[in-house]
DNA sequence: CTTAGTAGGCTTTTT
DNA sequence: GCCTACTAAG
């Protein structure tokens, strides 16, 4: 076992305990991967068969390169016979394996969540419910957290607090809702996301005998990222490892992250009261980062109250201090950063590959990208909507789903329809209530529409005929055609590309490309799978393709790009160059997350993972105003900014922006002086006296949320209504109106053409015309 | 039934 | 600013 002197002390007594469960507390970059991979190696090493192994991961990505590194230890003959990978994909393979048990088959769809929100529009409508309250979005988070918690759409109905919470959320017929979608999905033959594990859980309650089996087969469990595992996933892991208790979990609550998808903290702060003889382990050193980097990521984190105490520590060398970037606004955020890269890159000290620029939401991707394109700086997105995500490539897939699960009521209405050929809402909708009077599938209506008595006139009827027809055609050559001869058979049948992207706009060459491109990746598919002598029929490829996320399709990985990606995205990676950018209250901590201090916790631990991604550099960047929702508003640095000890912090004295060396010592007072006295300009900022103050508290409101943009009319001596003005990019224009937004002058002017603007006289350079 | 044009809504993070 | 959902006209 020589690789285990590869180890640090903690590390290896990590790895080498197997007879119970135990609790690995690893700080960022303390090497958590590692002790994993060496775990695994060390059991493999130590006799177990690879297939008793069952590790899960967050990502399909972090799977894959575990088992890789794997493989260069124990060779790839054994690696491949492990279980690894993420919750959502393993347990998929069981469910196909064992669908019959639970009224499935085992070509289910997996719905994604537009399936999930459009399955959810119709009900609403049948419903007749109104879709401004019952939004599809909100209504499926509902629907997902009471799966994530393993309640039955009964259990709901029965549940007094839970239906006193829908009466006061205003969606009280939110139980019948979910009902329904469940009803719907399983006639589609469908799951989604998370039935994938409310329904192992199902599974594994109402086969005793499954549960066995599984249990005996997987020996040992290791989890990664515990600290993200919701209610679900804890029944799944603990119902497996219930009786040998040979665990392994490994995570770090500083960087719990997803509650908003149901991760429970508490999984892992409770993890000792879950299993007997729990042996707990803390890796501490972090081999990452450079002593600064840690000691501030340590500083911020220690304002959290719910926490594991830990010593994360560095002995790496002190390292530079974290940059404080500020701009005036977030145009020119995006020109520093580029400008800073530059520097960073042009004497050769680091290479654009090892820089990443990381945000809060994937919109503030396009303004950093436009700066970075400017500056002649190559850069990658990830993120944002994916391949599969595009309307060209779900279209193709629909139809894949359709031919491989008929029933895919969401398949259906997505290309019945698709490239246009005369059905349209009317005739749809018949088709649909036709299926639910008689309670079958609206495929089964197609496929005897007399027998139905679905009642369209002679024309739809062959024009449904003609449709269903072509289906059955491609679904006879499911078991006879590999996945990429069908799929080519049916874009050049179907007409997808001949007839809906068949001009030469941009538009259509991009999609007709992006076909291309999926049927290459088709082609590989099936090339890798006939190699390892797997089938490679279609539904192969769908099992497969609906878990599949933007960081799996790795189109250049090894080229030498800046990256770019929201701070979820980069969890588990590390960059020599880190920028933490838009660090702004109401964006970062997001404004939805200031009315709880759970929440509010969550996004400090967001840019604690932030934070930590970055090896030697590391810079936040705000801005003083930014675009959001077609306006320019202001945006006061984030409170995080201020949580990190100063004496890691670099801050530009030239900033015009703040008083010399107060920043630090009177933000709080600054901040609050902002939000509470709303008619005065800020005091970073010295522009033209603002007038006496006239705001008013208005009647209808109890509480005015700090981050509420109050707008205010009033009289301006210098811009008079009616008056004309020139603006250095707009032109003339005639002023329609002038007041105060949160504090600052605002006037609105109508440019004719150009339209009507609402600009701040702060930024706005204008003349006035007499 | 389709298309083009417009009004309204909306934005956290993702398997 | 961008996307969707609705509306009016063909």
């Amino acid at each position: 076992m020589e690789f285990l002197n590869e180890l640090n002390e903690n590390q290896r007594k990590a790895v080498e305990y197997i007879d119970g469960a135990s609790l690995v507390i690893a700080g960022a970059g303390s090497g958590k991967t590692r002790v994993l991979t060496y775990k695994i190696a060390y059991l493999l090493k130590k006799g177990l068969h690879p297939s008793a192994i069952l590790a899960l991961t967050f990502t399909n990505k972090a799977a894959r390169e575990m088992k890789a590194r794997i493989a260069g230890m124990v060779g790839e003959k054994t690696a491949r016979y492990l279980w690894m990978g993420t919750f959502h994909s393993i347990f998929s393979r069981i469910l196909r394996t064992e669908a019959d048990r639970i009224g499935f088959t085992k070509n289910f769809t997996i719905y994604d969540s537009s399936d999930s929100a459009s399955l959810i529009k119709s009900i609403v409508k049948e419903l007749k419910l109104d879709e401004k309250v019952y939004k599809a979005n909100v209504i499926h988070n509902r629907i997902s957290s009471a799966k994530n918690s393993l309640i039955s759409p009964e259990a709901y109905r029965n549940n007094a607090d839970l239906t006193k919470g829908d009466m006061y959320a205003k969606v009280p017929r939110f139980p019948e809702v979910y009902k329904i979608y469940c009803t719907r999905c399983k006639q589609a033959d469908a799951m989604d996301f998370d039935d994938l594990l409310l329904q192992t859980n199902v599974l594994f309650r109402d086969n005793p005998d499954l549960l066995d089996k599984y249990r005996n087969s997987f020996q040992y469990i290791l989890v990664d990222e515990y600290q993200d595992t919701n209610f679900a996933q804890y029944m799944i892991v603990k119902k497996l490892s219930e009786t040998h208790e040979r665990i392994c979990v490994v995570g770090d609550d500083a960087q719990s992250i997803y509650s908003f998808r149901g991760a429970n903290i508490d999984n892992i702060l409770q993890f000792k009261n879950a299993y007997t003889n729990t042996q707990t382990f803390k890796l501490e050193q972090n081999y990452r980062s450079t002593q600064t980097i840690v000691n501030a990521a340590n500083s911020l984190i220690d304002k959290n109250v719910k926490q594991i105490k830990k010593t994360v520590f560095s002995e790496k060398e002190t390292g530079s201090p974290i940059k404080l970037l500020t701009a005036f606004t977030d145009f020119e955020e995006g020109s520093l950063v580029a400008a800073e890269i530059n520097a960073l890159t042009s004497k050769n000290e680091f290479q654009y590959q090892q820089i990443a620029i990381l945000y809060r939401t994937n919109a503030q991707s396009r303004l950093q990208e436009d700066a970075l394109r400017k500056n002649g700086i190559p850069y990658r997105i990830y993120g944002g909507l994916s391949f599969y995500q595009r309307k060209e490539i779900k279209d193709v897939i629909a139809y894949c789903r359709l031919i491989s699960n008929p029933n895919d009521e969401e398949a259906l209405k997505r290309i019945i329809n698709v490239p246009a050929r005369g059905i349209g809402d009317t005739t749809l909708n018949k088709i649909f209530e036709c299926a639910r009077t008689h309670a079958v599938s609206a495929w089964e209506v197609l496929n005897d529409m007399l027998g139905y008595n679905l009642p369209v006139n002679a024309g739809a009827a062959t024009k449904l005929a003609n449709f269903r027809n072509m289906i059955s055609v491609f679904a006879d050559q499911v078991t006879t055609l590999n996945a990429y001869q069908l799929v080519t058979s049916i874009v050049k049948t179907a007409g997808i590309i001949s007839e809906t992207y068949a001009d030469s706009t941009p538009e259509s060459i991009s999609r007709r490309e992006n076909v291309e491109e999926l049927l290459k990746a088709i082609h590989e598919y099936c090339e890798q799978r006939e190699e390892n002598q797997e089938t490679s029929l279609l539904p192969d490829f769908l099992s497969e393709v609906s878990l599949l996320t933007d960081q799996d399709t790795d189109k250049d990985g090894d080229s030498n790009k800046v990256t770019m990606m929201t701070i979820h995205a980069a969890k588990g990676l590390e960059f020599a160059v880190v920028f933490i950018v838009g660090v702004e209250e109401d964006l970062f901590p997001s404004s939805y997350s200031l009315d709880s201090e759970k929440s509010l916790e969550e996004e400090r631990r967001l840019f604690y993972v932030a934070l930590t991604r970055a090896e030697t550099r590391c810079y936040i960047s705000h801005a003083r105003s930014r675009f959001r929702n077609g306006q320019s508003n202001f945006s006061n640095p984030s409170r995080f900014i201020k949580d990190i000890d100063s004496q890691y912090i670099d801050a530009p004295n030239e900033s015009v922006f703040q008083p010399k060396q107060s920043r630090f010592s009177n933000w709080d007072d600054d901040v609050e002086f902002e939000r509470n006295r709303l008619n005065q300009t800020s005091n970073y900022s010295k522009p033209r006296p603002a007038p006496e103050p006239v705001y008013q508290q208005p009647k209808n409101l109890t509480r005015i949320k700090a981050d509420t943009q109050i707008v205010q009319k009033m009289e301006n001596a210098e811009f008079p209504v009616g008056s004309f003005v020139k603006h250095a990019i707009f032109g003339v224009g005639q002023i329609v109106e002038t007041g105060i937004v949160n504090g600052n002058e605002k006037v609105d002017i109508d440019f004719g053409q150009k339209g009507t603007k609402s600009l701040l006289l702060k930024f706005a350079k204008l003349e006035v015309l007499k």
